[in-house]
DNA sequence: GCTCTAGTTAACTATCTGGTTAGTTAATCT
DNA sequence: AGATTAACTAACCAGATAGTTAACTAGAGC
Protein backbone atom coordinates (compact mmCIF):
# COMPACT_ATOMS: atom_id res chain seq x y z
CA UNK A 1 0.00 0.00 0.00
CA UNK A 2 1.34 4.05 -0.73
CA UNK A 3 -0.32 6.69 -0.37
CA UNK A 4 -2.18 8.11 2.87
CA UNK A 5 -5.05 6.35 4.14
CA UNK A 6 -6.52 9.67 3.82
CA UNK A 7 -9.91 10.34 4.95
CA UNK A 8 -12.27 7.48 6.55
CA UNK A 9 -13.77 7.57 3.10
CA UNK A 10 -12.19 6.06 0.38
CA UNK A 11 -12.03 6.84 -3.09
CA UNK A 12 -14.04 3.60 -3.52
CA UNK A 13 -16.39 4.42 -1.12
CA UNK A 14 -16.94 7.93 -3.07
CA UNK A 15 -17.28 6.18 -5.73
CA UNK A 16 -19.92 3.70 -4.55
CA UNK A 17 -21.59 6.34 -3.68
CA UNK A 18 -21.86 8.56 -6.57
CA UNK A 19 -22.64 5.77 -8.79
CA UNK A 20 -25.76 4.76 -6.11
CA UNK A 21 -26.50 8.63 -7.31
CA UNK A 22 -26.32 8.05 -10.54
CA UNK A 23 -28.21 5.02 -11.24
CA UNK A 24 -30.84 5.76 -8.60
CA UNK A 25 -31.14 9.37 -10.86
CA UNK A 26 -30.80 8.30 -14.33
CA UNK A 27 -31.02 4.20 -14.54
CA UNK A 28 -28.65 1.91 -15.69
CA UNK A 29 -28.58 3.13 -18.77
CA UNK A 30 -28.69 7.00 -18.28
CA UNK A 31 -26.08 6.41 -15.63
CA UNK A 32 -22.82 8.34 -17.27
CA UNK A 33 -19.55 7.07 -15.67
CA UNK A 34 -17.55 10.39 -16.31
CA UNK A 35 -20.27 11.82 -14.06
CA UNK A 36 -19.70 9.27 -11.26
CA UNK A 37 -16.05 9.98 -11.26
CA UNK A 38 -16.35 13.75 -11.15
CA UNK A 39 -19.12 12.67 -8.24
CA UNK A 40 -16.23 11.33 -6.62
CA UNK A 41 -13.39 13.98 -7.15
CA UNK A 42 -12.02 11.33 -9.32
CA UNK A 43 -10.90 10.37 -12.67
CA UNK A 44 -13.28 8.33 -14.55
CA UNK A 45 -10.21 5.53 -14.47
CA UNK A 46 -10.47 5.23 -11.23
CA UNK A 47 -14.13 3.11 -11.00
CA UNK A 48 -12.01 0.90 -13.91
CA UNK A 49 -9.34 0.42 -11.04
CA UNK A 50 -12.10 -0.57 -8.38
CA UNK A 51 -14.94 -1.78 -10.29
CA UNK A 52 -14.88 -4.68 -12.87
CA UNK A 53 -17.14 -2.57 -15.47
CA UNK A 54 -20.43 -0.35 -15.19
CA UNK A 55 -22.80 -3.41 -15.17
CA UNK A 56 -20.37 -5.19 -12.40
CA UNK A 57 -20.02 -1.49 -10.20
CA UNK A 58 -24.38 -1.90 -10.51
CA UNK A 59 -24.17 -5.10 -9.61
CA UNK A 60 -22.70 -4.73 -6.28
CA UNK A 61 -24.91 -1.93 -5.36
CA UNK A 62 -28.06 -4.10 -5.80
CA UNK A 63 -26.72 -6.57 -3.91
CA UNK A 64 -25.32 -4.22 -1.12
CA UNK A 65 -29.11 -3.13 -1.07
CA UNK A 66 -30.38 -6.30 -0.46
CA UNK A 67 -28.01 -7.71 1.62
CA UNK A 68 -28.73 -5.19 3.86
CA UNK A 69 -32.32 -5.76 3.80
CA UNK A 70 -32.11 -9.77 4.19
CA UNK A 71 -29.87 -9.54 7.07
CA UNK A 72 -32.17 -6.94 9.17
CA UNK A 73 -35.40 -9.15 8.19
CA UNK A 74 -33.53 -12.59 8.89
CA UNK A 75 -32.37 -10.89 12.35
CA UNK A 76 -36.30 -10.25 13.05
CA UNK A 77 -37.45 -13.58 12.45
CA UNK A 78 -35.32 -15.18 14.35
CA UNK A 79 -36.16 -13.02 17.58
CA UNK A 80 -38.26 -14.21 20.13
CA UNK A 81 -40.81 -11.59 19.64
CA UNK A 82 -44.51 -12.73 19.13
CA UNK A 83 -45.67 -12.97 15.32
CA UNK A 84 -47.22 -9.72 15.30
CA UNK A 85 -44.25 -7.69 16.36
CA UNK A 86 -42.29 -9.49 13.54
CA UNK A 87 -44.22 -8.29 11.20
CA UNK A 88 -44.15 -4.75 12.76
CA UNK A 89 -40.31 -5.37 12.85
CA UNK A 90 -40.30 -7.11 9.35
CA UNK A 91 -42.11 -3.87 7.68
CA UNK A 92 -40.00 -1.35 9.76
CA UNK A 93 -36.75 -3.15 9.25
CA UNK A 94 -37.06 -3.18 5.48
CA UNK A 95 -38.08 0.83 6.02
CA UNK A 96 -34.77 1.50 7.62
CA UNK A 97 -32.58 -0.07 5.21
CA UNK A 98 -34.32 1.85 2.67
CA UNK A 99 -34.39 5.29 4.38
CA UNK A 100 -30.12 4.56 4.87
CA UNK A 101 -29.85 4.44 1.10
CA UNK A 102 -31.96 7.22 -0.66
CA UNK A 103 -30.83 5.17 -3.90
CA UNK A 104 -33.11 2.05 -2.96
CA UNK A 105 -36.40 3.08 -4.10
CA UNK A 106 -35.59 4.27 -7.19
CA UNK A 107 -33.02 1.51 -8.38
CA UNK A 108 -35.77 -1.14 -6.94
CA UNK A 109 -38.27 0.56 -9.00
CA UNK A 110 -36.65 0.64 -11.96
CA UNK A 111 -35.05 -2.83 -11.26
CA UNK A 112 -38.81 -4.20 -11.16
CA UNK A 113 -39.57 -2.12 -14.54
CA UNK A 114 -36.73 -3.70 -16.45
CA UNK A 115 -37.66 -7.12 -15.21
CA UNK A 116 -34.89 -7.58 -12.54
CA UNK A 117 -32.85 -7.69 -15.68
CA UNK A 118 -29.86 -7.06 -13.64
CA UNK A 119 -30.33 -9.26 -10.41
CA UNK A 120 -28.25 -12.23 -10.32
CA UNK A 121 -28.07 -15.61 -9.04
CA UNK A 122 -26.49 -14.24 -5.59
CA UNK A 123 -28.86 -10.77 -5.00
CA UNK A 124 -31.66 -13.35 -6.49
CA UNK A 125 -30.84 -15.53 -3.04
CA UNK A 126 -31.05 -12.83 -0.99
CA UNK A 127 -34.38 -11.88 -2.05
CA UNK A 128 -35.41 -15.32 -1.67
CA UNK A 129 -34.09 -15.02 1.96
CA UNK A 130 -36.18 -12.32 2.49
CA UNK A 131 -38.94 -13.51 1.21
CA UNK A 132 -38.17 -16.76 3.16
CA UNK A 133 -37.89 -15.01 6.65
CA UNK A 134 -41.55 -13.29 5.63
CA UNK A 135 -42.77 -17.00 5.11
CA UNK A 136 -41.50 -17.93 8.48
CA UNK A 137 -42.74 -15.25 10.19
CA UNK A 138 -46.43 -15.71 8.19
CA UNK A 139 -46.11 -19.68 9.02
CA UNK A 140 -45.25 -19.20 13.00
CA UNK A 141 -48.71 -16.51 13.29
CA UNK A 142 -50.86 -19.78 11.35
CA UNK A 143 -49.17 -21.97 13.82
CA UNK A 144 -50.26 -19.97 16.78
CA UNK A 145 -53.40 -19.34 15.48
CA UNK A 146 -53.46 -15.87 14.91
CA UNK A 147 -52.87 -15.53 11.42
CA UNK A 148 -54.66 -16.77 7.90
CA UNK A 149 -52.79 -18.78 5.54
CA UNK A 150 -51.63 -15.78 2.96
CA UNK A 151 -48.74 -15.91 0.44
CA UNK A 152 -45.42 -14.29 1.52
CA UNK A 153 -45.66 -12.84 -2.02
CA UNK A 154 -48.64 -11.10 -1.74
CA UNK A 155 -48.14 -10.06 1.76
CA UNK A 156 -44.45 -8.55 0.48
CA UNK A 157 -46.58 -6.56 -2.61
CA UNK A 158 -48.67 -4.77 -0.04
CA UNK A 159 -45.50 -3.86 2.50
CA UNK A 160 -43.33 -3.44 -0.58
CA UNK A 161 -45.15 -1.42 -3.27
CA UNK A 162 -46.91 1.46 -1.25
CA UNK A 163 -43.32 1.88 1.02
CA UNK A 164 -41.31 2.29 -2.36
CA UNK A 165 -43.96 4.36 -3.67
CA UNK A 166 -44.06 6.44 -1.07
CA UNK A 167 -40.13 6.74 -0.46
CA UNK A 168 -40.14 7.71 -4.30
CA UNK A 169 -41.98 9.94 -4.86
CA UNK A 170 -40.96 12.59 -2.83
CA UNK A 171 -40.07 14.89 -6.07
CA UNK A 172 -42.93 13.86 -7.55
CA UNK A 173 -45.00 14.96 -4.47
CA UNK A 174 -43.55 17.84 -4.62
CA UNK A 175 -44.22 18.36 -7.60
CA UNK A 176 -47.88 17.74 -7.72
CA UNK A 177 -47.58 20.19 -4.24
CA UNK A 178 -46.14 22.67 -6.02
CA UNK A 179 -48.80 22.80 -8.83
CA UNK A 180 -51.67 23.64 -6.34
CA UNK A 181 -52.87 20.29 -4.68
CA UNK A 182 -52.93 20.99 -1.23
CA UNK A 183 -51.63 18.72 1.70
CA UNK A 184 -49.63 16.34 -0.23
CA UNK A 185 -47.02 17.46 1.60
CA UNK A 186 -48.36 17.13 5.52
CA UNK A 187 -48.37 12.65 4.91
CA UNK A 188 -45.19 11.57 6.41
CA UNK A 189 -42.90 7.90 6.17
CA UNK A 190 -44.07 6.97 9.58
CA UNK A 191 -47.61 7.40 9.11
CA UNK A 192 -47.17 5.86 5.57
CA UNK A 193 -45.63 2.68 8.08
CA UNK A 194 -48.14 2.64 10.79
CA UNK A 195 -50.54 2.04 8.43
CA UNK A 196 -49.28 -0.38 6.33
CA UNK A 197 -48.43 -1.95 9.18
CA UNK A 198 -51.75 -1.74 10.46
CA UNK A 199 -52.72 -3.15 6.85
CA UNK A 200 -50.33 -6.39 6.77
CA UNK A 201 -51.96 -7.53 10.01
CA UNK A 202 -55.30 -6.82 9.02
CA UNK A 203 -54.78 -8.80 6.09
CA UNK A 204 -52.67 -11.81 8.22
CA UNK A 205 -55.30 -11.89 10.63
CA UNK A 206 -58.33 -12.40 8.09
CA UNK A 207 -59.73 -8.96 9.31
CA UNK A 208 -60.24 -8.25 5.15
CA UNK A 209 -61.72 -9.85 3.02
CA UNK B 1 -52.10 12.27 -49.34
CA UNK B 2 -50.50 10.00 -51.38
CA UNK B 3 -49.67 5.99 -50.74
CA UNK B 4 -52.45 3.80 -49.42
CA UNK B 5 -54.08 4.05 -46.96
CA UNK B 6 -52.92 0.83 -46.73
CA UNK B 7 -53.24 -1.28 -43.14
CA UNK B 8 -55.74 0.53 -40.61
CA UNK B 9 -52.45 0.88 -38.58
CA UNK B 10 -50.74 3.98 -39.79
CA UNK B 11 -46.89 3.64 -39.76
CA UNK B 12 -47.94 6.38 -36.91
CA UNK B 13 -49.85 4.16 -34.91
CA UNK B 14 -46.69 1.34 -35.67
CA UNK B 15 -43.85 3.54 -34.52
CA UNK B 16 -46.17 4.67 -31.14
CA UNK B 17 -46.29 1.17 -30.35
CA UNK B 18 -42.94 0.45 -31.06
CA UNK B 19 -42.02 3.05 -28.97
CA UNK B 20 -43.75 2.34 -26.13
CA UNK B 21 -42.76 -1.15 -26.22
CA UNK B 22 -39.13 0.34 -26.16
CA UNK B 23 -39.55 3.06 -23.26
CA UNK B 24 -40.94 0.29 -21.63
CA UNK B 25 -38.63 -2.17 -21.54
CA UNK B 26 -35.59 -0.04 -21.39
CA UNK B 27 -36.36 3.01 -20.00
CA UNK B 28 -35.91 6.77 -21.57
CA UNK B 29 -32.17 6.49 -21.74
CA UNK B 30 -31.83 3.08 -23.35
CA UNK B 31 -34.57 3.41 -25.64
CA UNK B 32 -32.70 3.09 -28.83
CA UNK B 33 -34.54 5.13 -31.90
CA UNK B 34 -33.09 2.47 -34.24
CA UNK B 35 -34.47 -0.31 -33.07
CA UNK B 36 -38.06 1.44 -32.42
CA UNK B 37 -38.01 1.86 -36.45
CA UNK B 38 -37.12 -1.69 -36.88
CA UNK B 39 -40.10 -2.33 -34.61
CA UNK B 40 -42.13 -0.65 -36.91
CA UNK B 41 -41.07 -2.09 -40.12
CA UNK B 42 -39.66 1.45 -40.88
CA UNK B 43 -36.78 3.68 -41.36
CA UNK B 44 -35.54 5.99 -38.14
CA UNK B 45 -35.80 9.07 -40.24
CA UNK B 46 -39.92 8.08 -40.50
CA UNK B 47 -39.86 8.55 -36.23
CA UNK B 48 -38.87 12.08 -37.03
CA UNK B 49 -40.76 12.70 -40.18
CA UNK B 50 -44.01 11.87 -37.29
CA UNK B 51 -41.99 13.31 -33.85
CA UNK B 52 -40.22 15.49 -33.60
CA UNK B 53 -37.73 14.14 -31.24
CA UNK B 54 -37.03 11.15 -28.61
CA UNK B 55 -38.30 13.62 -25.93
CA UNK B 56 -41.35 14.56 -27.74
CA UNK B 57 -42.32 10.51 -28.79
CA UNK B 58 -41.92 9.78 -25.46
CA UNK B 59 -43.88 12.69 -23.86
CA UNK B 60 -46.52 11.67 -26.55
CA UNK B 61 -46.40 8.16 -24.93
CA UNK B 62 -46.91 9.45 -21.27
CA UNK B 63 -49.75 11.82 -22.91
CA UNK B 64 -51.69 9.25 -23.75
CA UNK B 65 -51.16 7.04 -20.85
CA UNK B 66 -52.48 9.32 -18.45
CA UNK B 67 -55.46 11.42 -20.86
CA UNK B 68 -56.85 7.22 -21.12
CA UNK B 69 -56.62 6.83 -16.93
CA UNK B 70 -58.21 10.32 -16.69
CA UNK B 71 -60.94 9.89 -18.95
CA UNK B 72 -61.85 6.77 -17.35
CA UNK B 73 -62.23 8.03 -13.88
CA UNK B 74 -63.45 11.10 -14.32
CA UNK B 75 -66.33 9.01 -16.38
CA UNK B 76 -66.72 7.21 -12.61
CA UNK B 77 -66.64 9.88 -10.71
CA UNK B 78 -69.43 11.54 -13.22
CA UNK B 79 -72.00 8.56 -12.64
CA UNK B 80 -74.55 7.98 -10.32
CA UNK B 81 -72.96 4.96 -8.55
CA UNK B 82 -72.51 4.88 -5.32
CA UNK B 83 -69.72 5.76 -3.56
CA UNK B 84 -68.74 2.53 -2.83
CA UNK B 85 -69.03 1.53 -6.41
CA UNK B 86 -67.27 3.96 -7.54
CA UNK B 87 -64.35 3.27 -5.36
CA UNK B 88 -64.45 -0.01 -6.77
CA UNK B 89 -65.36 1.10 -10.65
CA UNK B 90 -62.26 3.82 -10.10
CA UNK B 91 -60.02 0.79 -9.35
CA UNK B 92 -61.57 -1.38 -12.22
CA UNK B 93 -61.06 1.83 -14.69
CA UNK B 94 -57.06 2.24 -13.42
CA UNK B 95 -56.83 -1.21 -14.33
CA UNK B 96 -58.51 -1.26 -17.71
CA UNK B 97 -56.26 0.97 -19.38
CA UNK B 98 -53.51 -0.18 -17.92
CA UNK B 99 -53.85 -3.73 -18.90
CA UNK B 100 -54.61 -2.04 -22.50
CA UNK B 101 -51.29 -0.90 -22.23
CA UNK B 102 -48.91 -2.89 -21.45
CA UNK B 103 -46.21 -0.66 -21.21
CA UNK B 104 -48.40 1.25 -18.75
CA UNK B 105 -46.84 -0.16 -16.06
CA UNK B 106 -42.96 -0.17 -16.52
CA UNK B 107 -43.27 3.33 -17.53
CA UNK B 108 -45.09 4.57 -14.89
CA UNK B 109 -42.60 3.22 -12.15
CA UNK B 110 -39.89 4.22 -14.19
CA UNK B 111 -41.52 8.22 -14.43
CA UNK B 112 -41.87 7.75 -10.62
CA UNK B 113 -37.97 6.86 -10.32
CA UNK B 114 -36.55 9.88 -11.90
CA UNK B 115 -39.38 11.81 -10.14
CA UNK B 116 -41.34 11.94 -13.10
CA UNK B 117 -38.86 14.39 -14.67
CA UNK B 118 -40.50 14.02 -18.47
CA UNK B 119 -44.14 14.83 -16.92
CA UNK B 120 -45.11 17.96 -18.74
CA UNK B 121 -47.90 20.41 -17.71
CA UNK B 122 -50.24 18.91 -19.79
CA UNK B 123 -49.68 15.40 -18.36
CA UNK B 124 -49.24 17.11 -15.27
CA UNK B 125 -52.87 18.11 -15.34
CA UNK B 126 -54.11 14.66 -16.27
CA UNK B 127 -52.63 12.90 -13.40
CA UNK B 128 -54.15 16.03 -11.03
CA UNK B 129 -57.75 15.13 -12.79
CA UNK B 130 -57.13 12.08 -11.48
CA UNK B 131 -56.37 12.82 -8.09
CA UNK B 132 -59.54 15.13 -8.06
CA UNK B 133 -62.02 12.72 -9.35
CA UNK B 134 -60.81 10.64 -6.67
CA UNK B 135 -61.13 12.90 -4.40
CA UNK B 136 -64.34 14.21 -5.35
CA UNK B 137 -65.46 10.48 -4.79
CA UNK B 138 -64.55 10.21 -1.41
CA UNK B 139 -65.43 13.62 -0.21
CA UNK B 140 -69.14 12.01 -1.27
CA UNK B 141 -68.75 9.18 0.49
CA UNK B 142 -67.90 11.44 3.38
CA UNK B 143 -71.26 14.03 2.97
CA UNK B 144 -72.91 10.57 2.67
CA UNK B 145 -71.82 9.46 6.00
CA UNK B 146 -69.90 6.57 4.78
CA UNK B 147 -66.20 7.81 4.69
CA UNK B 148 -63.78 8.81 6.92
CA UNK B 149 -62.07 12.13 5.42
CA UNK B 150 -58.94 10.55 3.69
CA UNK B 151 -56.27 12.06 2.11
CA UNK B 152 -56.96 11.06 -1.72
CA UNK B 153 -52.86 10.70 -1.89
CA UNK B 154 -52.87 8.07 0.93
CA UNK B 155 -55.86 6.31 -1.12
CA UNK B 156 -54.12 6.62 -4.50
CA UNK B 157 -51.05 5.37 -3.11
CA UNK B 158 -52.61 2.20 -1.55
CA UNK B 159 -54.51 1.78 -5.10
CA UNK B 160 -51.75 2.39 -7.88
CA UNK B 161 -48.61 1.32 -5.89
CA UNK B 162 -49.49 -2.49 -5.36
CA UNK B 163 -51.43 -2.35 -9.10
CA UNK B 164 -48.59 -1.09 -10.79
CA UNK B 165 -46.00 -3.55 -9.19
CA UNK B 166 -48.12 -6.46 -9.55
CA UNK B 167 -48.82 -5.94 -13.65
CA UNK B 168 -45.16 -4.68 -13.98
CA UNK B 169 -43.18 -7.35 -11.94
CA UNK B 170 -44.89 -10.37 -14.51
CA UNK B 171 -41.15 -11.10 -15.50
CA UNK B 172 -39.92 -11.00 -12.24
CA UNK B 173 -42.55 -13.37 -10.76
CA UNK B 174 -41.64 -15.83 -13.31
CA UNK B 175 -38.07 -15.51 -12.40
CA UNK B 176 -38.91 -16.31 -8.97
CA UNK B 177 -40.82 -19.35 -9.82
CA UNK B 178 -38.08 -20.79 -11.90
CA UNK B 179 -35.79 -20.42 -8.88
CA UNK B 180 -37.90 -22.54 -6.98
CA UNK B 181 -40.43 -20.38 -5.44
CA UNK B 182 -43.57 -22.54 -5.76
CA UNK B 183 -47.50 -20.73 -5.43
CA UNK B 184 -45.88 -17.37 -7.20
CA UNK B 185 -48.26 -18.00 -10.17
CA UNK B 186 -51.53 -19.02 -8.82
CA UNK B 187 -52.13 -14.68 -7.73
CA UNK B 188 -54.02 -13.39 -10.98
CA UNK B 189 -54.84 -9.57 -11.75
CA UNK B 190 -58.96 -10.24 -10.41
CA UNK B 191 -57.41 -11.12 -7.35
CA UNK B 192 -55.43 -8.44 -7.03
CA UNK B 193 -57.86 -5.96 -8.30
CA UNK B 194 -60.66 -7.75 -5.75
CA UNK B 195 -57.71 -7.42 -2.81
CA UNK B 196 -57.36 -3.56 -3.73
CA UNK B 197 -61.13 -2.96 -4.30
CA UNK B 198 -61.57 -4.46 -0.58
CA UNK B 199 -58.66 -2.98 0.77
CA UNK B 200 -59.54 0.71 -0.18
CA UNK B 201 -63.04 0.23 0.64
CA UNK B 202 -62.27 -0.99 4.55
CA UNK B 203 -59.22 2.21 4.79
CA UNK B 204 -61.99 4.71 3.51
CA UNK B 205 -64.72 3.18 5.99
CA UNK B 206 -62.42 3.64 8.89
CA UNK B 207 -62.26 -0.16 9.51
CA UNK B 208 -58.44 -0.10 10.04
CA UNK B 209 -57.19 2.14 11.92
C1' DG C 1 -49.23 12.14 -69.27
C1' DC C 2 -47.92 15.33 -65.75
C1' DT C 3 -47.44 17.43 -61.46
C1' DC C 4 -47.72 17.50 -56.60
C1' DT C 5 -46.74 15.69 -52.33
C1' DA C 6 -47.17 12.28 -48.29
C1' DG C 7 -44.45 8.67 -47.31
C1' DT C 8 -40.12 6.45 -47.37
C1' DT C 9 -35.09 5.31 -47.44
C1' DA C 10 -29.73 5.01 -47.45
C1' DA C 11 -26.25 7.30 -45.92
C1' DC C 12 -24.25 10.76 -43.37
C1' DT C 13 -22.73 13.86 -39.24
C1' DA C 14 -21.79 15.20 -34.72
C1' DT C 15 -21.59 13.92 -30.34
C1' DC C 16 -21.41 11.06 -26.50
C1' DT C 17 -19.60 7.49 -23.65
C1' DG C 18 -17.69 2.92 -21.86
C1' DG C 19 -13.43 1.37 -21.46
C1' DT C 20 -8.10 1.50 -22.13
C1' DT C 21 -3.36 2.98 -21.92
C1' DA C 22 0.71 4.88 -20.72
C1' DG C 23 2.66 7.44 -17.60
C1' DT C 24 2.96 10.08 -12.76
C1' DT C 25 3.04 10.55 -7.68
C1' DA C 26 4.10 9.48 -3.13
C1' DA C 27 4.02 6.40 0.87
C1' DT C 28 6.20 2.26 2.52
C1' DC C 29 9.76 -1.30 2.78
C1' DT C 30 14.46 -2.79 2.87
C1' DA D 1 18.72 5.87 -0.98
C1' DG D 2 16.55 3.13 -4.02
C1' DA D 3 12.97 -0.22 -5.19
C1' DT D 4 8.20 -1.23 -5.06
C1' DT D 5 3.54 -0.43 -5.73
C1' DA D 6 -1.27 1.53 -4.60
C1' DA D 7 -3.52 5.43 -6.11
C1' DC D 8 -4.16 8.51 -9.54
C1' DT D 9 -4.63 11.32 -14.22
C1' DA D 10 -4.72 13.06 -19.21
C1' DA D 11 -5.53 11.61 -23.40
C1' DC D 12 -7.10 8.53 -26.34
C1' DC D 13 -10.13 4.95 -29.09
C1' DA D 14 -13.96 2.52 -30.93
C1' DG D 15 -18.56 1.87 -31.09
C1' DA D 16 -23.05 3.60 -30.52
C1' DT D 17 -26.77 6.75 -31.34
C1' DA D 18 -29.92 11.06 -31.90
C1' DG D 19 -30.91 13.60 -35.48
C1' DT D 20 -30.32 15.36 -40.66
C1' DT D 21 -30.23 15.37 -45.61
C1' DA D 22 -31.11 14.60 -50.11
C1' DA D 23 -33.02 11.80 -53.09
C1' DC D 24 -36.68 8.49 -54.50
C1' DT D 25 -41.59 6.31 -54.97
C1' DA D 26 -46.17 6.06 -56.08
C1' DG D 27 -50.87 7.41 -55.66
C1' DA D 28 -54.22 11.56 -56.24
C1' DG D 29 -55.89 15.12 -58.91
C1' DC D 30 -55.90 17.52 -63.06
Amino acid sequence: MARPKASPFTSRDRLFAAAAAEFAARGYAGANMDRVARGARLNKAMIYYHFKSKAALYREILRDMFDAVRRGVTGVAASDASPEDKVRAYVAAIVHEAQARPHFPPIWLREIAEGAAHVDAVTLGYVREVLGALGGIISEGVRAGRFQPTHPLLVQGGIIAPLMFFLATGPLRQKIARAGVSGVSSVSIDMVVAHIQRLTLAQLEGKIT
